[in-house]
DNA sequence: CATATATCGGAACGATTGTTCCGATATGAT
DNA sequence: ATCATATCGGAACAATCGTTCCGATATATG
């Protein structure tokens, strides 16, 4: 038989961890402590696997940290897919998906924020991969919002007759800045305040 | 003579640099790549002083970077102290405000943000002092900000009657916001729109 | 059962981390 | 000019950094 056959055909160990369960654990650890202050050690120790095994499943340091940021994102974007297909009108679907993003700020006492607003702010300056995956990320994230916006519009929900695209990247901006703020704060007032203006917009 | 009393009187070699000088190259070195991204070694060849003269001077790593911070603090917010001093309208305060910081994020090639901000993400929810930095800075900008408004709600020239404090809130989150948000992106277009919708809300 | 091979734990690598220390140098007051 | 001392450059420190490697282990197939 020849060899390469064989290295199809021969099974070897199977691996004692789960793949995403783990790149999970990745994505806490470098979501709480980010991509600098996280050490492979802190990762060996997080993960629950063994260096080598680290590397074998998921490359450097900087590999895992683009997994587990793509797996963050896929998650995230997730649950606002989820909240859009559910054909609400225009305007409370913009509400639901800012009262998820604030109380999903709120309930984490360890101030993580958004991983993707922390590696917008700590890394994408100084890697153009990452600067990619915020931007395409970014861009998917106003559009959806545009859509719904635009929807608003049509149907006469929202009054406001400014460009979509613009309400989007203002409402988007919020978010973003929702996300930042909640890294020092835990006051559901100060979001609540934000909420109901940025919502004024659309009216 | 006592011991003590030559403490005083005898003088020895000065610095051969610029204290305040060389502490704003500091700031420029954390402001471009973070708290963490910045070794030692980095600010030893940036700053262009020894090891030595670094820690006599601002002492270890930590602590300079918490004199980098309130530094930029003292100019940065002196900058806004300016434009609110000059005693324009309201809502043309406010503008003036966004429009600065907007221009001063865009003018910026290697997206350095804003350093109050980075180290907001960064840092604040692992460090007290750090934290309590930045809100010490928000609820100052906050007052700031709602001390514009509320004076031009008095004066009529903001008709949005909601409470000044929500609207200082809604306000500063969207600067934080724009913060972020200029992180992976210099068009103008996304901040000019921002800002217009920003202020729609004090109409 | 025997075999081939992927996975695993842990030692080890050189490089870099933040920090300390020391001898040489420079300087203001006497 | 002398003196006391702060500043300076650079060597050196232990600790940690990210990464590689190897022998032992485990397992799906033949």
């Amino acid at each position: 038989m020849p060899y390469i056959a064989k290295l199809f055909l021969v099974m070897a160990r199977t691996k004692d961890f789960d793949e995403n369960e783990v790149l999970n654990k990745a994505v806490n650890l470098f979501w709480l402590k980010g991509y600098n202050g996280t050490s492979m050690q802190d990762l060996v120790d997080g993960l629950g696997i063994s260096r080598s095994s680290l590397y074998d499943t998921y490359g450097d340091k900087h590999t895992l940290f683009i997994k587990a940021l793509e797996s963050y994102q896929s998650t995230a974007s997730g649950k606002i897919c989820q909240i859009i297909s559910s054909v609400l009108p225009a305007k409370e679907t913009i509400k639901q998906i800012l009262e998820y993003i604030s109380s999903g700020l709120l309930n984490d006492q360890t101030h993580k924020g958004c991983f993707m607003v922390n590696a917008e702010v700590e890394v994408a300056p100084h890697d153009r991969q990452v600067n990619e995956m915020i931007c395409q990320n970014d861009q998917q994230v106003e559009d959806a919002f545009y859509l719904v916006i635009k929807k608003g519009q049509d149907t006469g929900e929202i009054t406001n007759p400014q460009d979509a695209r613009a309400l989007a990247r203002f409402t988007f901006n919020t978010v973003k800045g929702m996300r930042v703020t909640a890294k020092s704060t835990n006051d559901k007032a100060v979001f609540d305040d934000i909420i109901k203006l940025a919502m004024s917009v659309l009216d």
